[in-house]
DNA sequence: AGCAGACCGGAACGATCCGTTCCAGTGCTA
DNA sequence: TAGCACTGGAACGGATCGTTCCGGTCTGCT
């Protein structure tokens, strides 16, 4: 860039620190969009060269792998932060809310297989689905959720959320709120009262697909 | 394969009226299992040449833009066929769970993009568009569907169903049953009394994504 | 000031993949 | 038997992508 830099870099080490965070969101949101995109796209995304990614992770699947086991860590932080919830059935909803909000589902399962797990990674998907379990147990305590759901129902609930996507993020987030909360809707036991959240799909806004991709 | 064959074979013009059939339903399975699948992995799977398939379609897009087309008037003639159920929500909720079974959805949309459209797929697009209008109103006119559900969430529907996928096509249509009903549910402003249909998701039913792609 | 080394950008390389073309059969039909 | 309609699959050329490598820049220390 430009040889002055405005000051508040305080030198190569600080930009080596501040890149360990951009690769990552760079990485996250790259993948996010396309679980086979090139390690390039990465580097351009975040405005770094090349060699700024092969200087921290080993390849590619390492970088895959940090990612996904950064996501599942998500999730468990925001089930255990659910769990702390009093309502049994606020803590469900809330807990989905905040895995869809997150984006945790696609980056866990769209990138599962393009990498070898680590043990690690084991354990900690033993324990989500211990937290998964827990919340869906004290869903059916309160009643309102159908006797018939079991807990493996949430991928399937989660993995419709994450089919929703447009261009834009923030819209996609709307969409999403509202897909699930037509779900939680067909989960419960009692009526939902409150209408559909966020401004409904509007025609043509799932036109971009035909475009030809560039 | 062997030089006598079983004396099935009519001759060459029977194995090629034949192919023609084989080649598609080939393409239709690969192609909704991998929108991005190379077309040899059509060939092979209908076990055929490369050859059999480059006599028929002028090249890759061309069968993709055949394909979905076809799915595109398999929507229509299942929202026509829906649209002649005298009753209103039954014809919603059929048309739905026909459009989830034949996975047109996957082949319109998944496939949009990979082929410059031709213009008559253009008038078969909005046409089905007003077909699914129709229907979402007469939906709205039984009174069952939620007020403030509009077409558009009709995509939204059926993106989630088409997300769900184990590798056997029998069991993945089950569990889209299931998740229609819940989704159905959702839409709905009477509770739903049946159970949710199908053997649920078992544990381990979705492990298939983490061993590693061979 | 001067130097060693950490760090960076991006070109170059090699492997892989894929769409398409091409040709040498193979069995029917006349 | 000669011609034909059709096929299987190897070969080709282009594109893509992961990884390596090199020349350069800036920092911190002496």
């Amino acid at each position: 860039m430009s040889t002055t830099s405005p000051k508040a870099l305080a030198g190569r080490r600080a930009q080596a620190a501040r890149n360990d965070e951009v690769i990552l969101e760079a990485a996250r949101a790259v993948f996010l969009d396309d679980p086979k995109a090139p390690i390039a796209a990465v580097a351009d995304r975040a405005g770094v060269g090349i060699s700024a990614l092969y200087r921290r992770y080993a390849g590619k699947e390492a970088l895959l792998r940090q990612l996904c086991h950064d996501g599942l860590r998500r999730y468990i932080a925001v089930a255990e932060e659910a769990l702390a919830e009093p309502d049994d059935w606020t803590a469900f909803a809330g807990f989905l809310a905040a895995v869809v909000d997150a984006d945790v589902h696609s980056l866990t399962v769209h990138l599962a297989g393009t990498f070898t797990p680590t043990e690690e990674m084991g354990r900690d998907a033993l324990r989500a689905s211990e937290l998964a379990t827990a919340l869906v147990e004290r869903a059916h305590a309160s009643g309102r959720l159908r006797p018939d759901v079991v807990v493996q129902d949430l991928g399937l609930v989660l993995e419709a959320c994450a089919a929703v996507r447009v261009p834009d993020a923030e819209r996609t987030r709307q969409l999403r709120r509202r897909q699930l909360a037509v779900l939680l809707g067909g989960l419960s036991t009692t009526p939902d009262a409150d209408p559909l959240p966020g401004p409904p799909p509007a025609a043509g806004e799932f036109d971009w697909r035909w475009r030809h991709r560039e």
